[in-house]
RNA sequence: GGUCCUGUGGCCGAGUGGUUAGGCUCAGCUCUGCAAAAGCUGCUACUCCAGUUCGAACCUGGACGGGACCUCCA
């Protein structure tokens, strides 16, 4: 349990994990912002550190797994002029921005819940800690790190780089951050070309505003995390994760915002997760190339052949490792739903498995083997390897050329409990159970029918009956101890 | 332009200084009335160039290609 190890992007090394306070763990994950329908590529991200959850939880942590929901202060246009994202859609739509937030929220977390992604311990929003929000501005402003002008609040970064590594999560060297920052329009109010917003002045016509000891306005978008992780997990907590996308920004703000508040970075390790592309292109909203849960679920896009389940598309994303690019293709897909299926397949063949006295062959090791992946930066890419040796020994046992033991069976049995079901959330798709004990019946009767064909030799209509039901989708597969069948 | 990451077989993708990743595809075989499934076997790779080394796809340097970030983004 204790050799668990842990990429860090803070040190750009695989680090052996301790807790600050054991059994518990605090994990704090950069949640969707809820403007619009949550795409594949956030869902990658969240589904890796449900891994991550999981398999803290499965070896002993007491976890509080705090994902925040971000529905307010995201800035629209390039630059703090603009109106925040709920707003602009809100007119669009003609709904109040709340509806909006509330519309997207519930559906990131039905997708969420497709997926099988257990729920964080807390899911907090930006606009139910606006309070929060100005505390920490306020005490940034008093210790001198943050000033006001026309309204907003700006945190001086500059002044905070000559005591702290204001670059220390990408390790690009600040100079160079000041000669290539763009210029962009509308940032007169700022003292340094870095310095980012922490509040923001409101115009008249802007929707989404609170009162602040600066005026009407609304938080910047960096703040919140600060204000929700300090919250609810203290000044200095365990992991702190994200894309890999928001590294250079907004968690480098973050911790910068932290350490300007209460004189500590907020977490031990920070884990940030490879983006899923498209044609070798990431995946994003802004470029438009992006896929909806429900257009894979369905097929229904142009790039697909067909639809996918979603346990297939986690088990699609579970091949990877978390910090490769994984690029997405109908062809990448089909492999992988091919691969799940043939893991459920062979799960059905374990529960029927007969021991023998003697093994031939060493489930322990594989079992081991499942663990020190895991150990090692949850790496389900060679999980998923040596689950695809038990298949394979799973279906030799069952042909009788392998033979396992009562207790190798019962190790089986945990390594498909524990790897597939607990860790990798994986889970059986399986029809209702109504329809199932009907359409069981049925089945009963038609390949009893076939089974006297195929006794008188009349192949010609054991034939027509399989490929009937070939037609159907339902395979008829006879195997030496009787026929079976799998939709 | 700057910073960082990356380049693996038909495709997707792990990994390690010397030993099989794995999946999918394709071909052959076994089993089978025929199929399917399953098992076995084969197609066996590491962008290029130079260096370090007894030995490098894995370390170092360079070239070329791809990507991310620098602007909202998981």
């Amino acid at each position: 349990m204790e050799n668990l190890f842990i990429y860090n992007t803070l040190t750009r090394k695989k680090e052996a994990f301790k807790a600050i306070n054991p059994p518990f763990v605090g994990m704090y994950v950069c949640g969707p912002t809820v403007y619009s329908d949550v795409h594949l590529g956030n869902c990658r991200t969240f589904m890796s550190f449900d891994i991550i959850y999981r398999y803290l939880l499965h070896l002993g942590y007491k976890v509080r797994y705090v994902r925040n929901i971000t529905d307010a202060g995201h800035l629209e246009g390039d630059n703090d002029e603009g109106d925040d994202k709920f707003a602009k859609k809100a007119k669009l739509e003609q709904v109040e921005p709340m509806e909006i937030v509330q519309r997207y929220t519930v559906g990131f977390r039905d997708i969420m819940a497709l997926f099988n992604s257990l729920p964080p311990s807390i899911e907090p929003t930006a606009t139910g800690h606006i309070i929060e929000q100005q505390e920490i501005a306020k005490k940034i402003i008093e210790n001198g790190l943050a000033y006001e002008h026309n309204g907003s609040v700006y945190f001086d970064v500059e002044k905070y780089a000559k005591t702290n590594n204001y670059t220390e999560l990408t390790g690009r060297k600040l100079d160079d951050l000041l000669e290539n920052t763009r210029d962009l329009d509308g940032q007169q109010d700022k003292k340094g070309r870095l310095d980012f917003a922490l509040w923001i002045k409101a115009k008249p016509e802007h929707l989404m505003k609170w009162p602040s000891p600066w005026g009407i306005g609304f938080p910047g978008w960096h703040i919140e995390c600060s204000a929700m992780s300090t919250k609810y997990l203290g000044k200095k907590f365990d992991l702190h994760g994200g894309g890999m996308d928001l590294q250079a920004t907004h968690h480098t703000n973050e911790i910068a915002q932290n350490v300007a508040y209460c004189g500590e970075s907020p977490a031990n390790y920070w884990m940030h997760t490879n983006m899923l592309t498209v044609n070798g292109q990431k995946m994003s909203k802004s470029l438009g190339n992006s896929f909806l849960p429900m257009e894979l679920f369905t097929g229904n896009h142009p790039l697909l052949t067909k639809g996918f389940s979603p346990m297939a598309v986690r088990f699609f994303m579970m091949q990877t490792h978390y910090r490769s690019t994984l690029d997405f293709s109908n062809e990448a897909l089909t492999a992988s739903e091919k691969g799940y299926v043939k893991l459920m397949e062979a799960y059905k063949t374990l529960q029927t498995l007969k021991a023998s006295s003697q093994s031939t062959e060493d489930i322990k090791t594989l079992e081991r083997n499942c663990y020190e992946a895991m150990n090692d930066d949850f790496n389900t890419s060679v999980v998923i390897a040596q689950l695809f040796d038990a298949i394979r020994i799973i279906n030799s046992a069952h042909d009788q050329k392998v033979s396992l033991t009562e207790s190798d069976i019962a190790t089986l049995k945990n390594i498909f409990q524990h790897f597939v079901f607990d860790i990798m959330g994986l889970k059986k798709e399986e029809e209702n159970g109504k329809a199932n004990t009907a359409l069981e019946t049925v089945m009963n009767l038609v390949l009893d029918l076939r089974a006297k064909a195929k006794a008188n030799k009349d192949f010609a209509t054991s034939d027509e009956i399989r490929n009937k039901l070939t037609d159907a989708n339902i395979q008829v597969k006879d195997g030496k101890e009787g026929v079976t069948w799998s939709i």
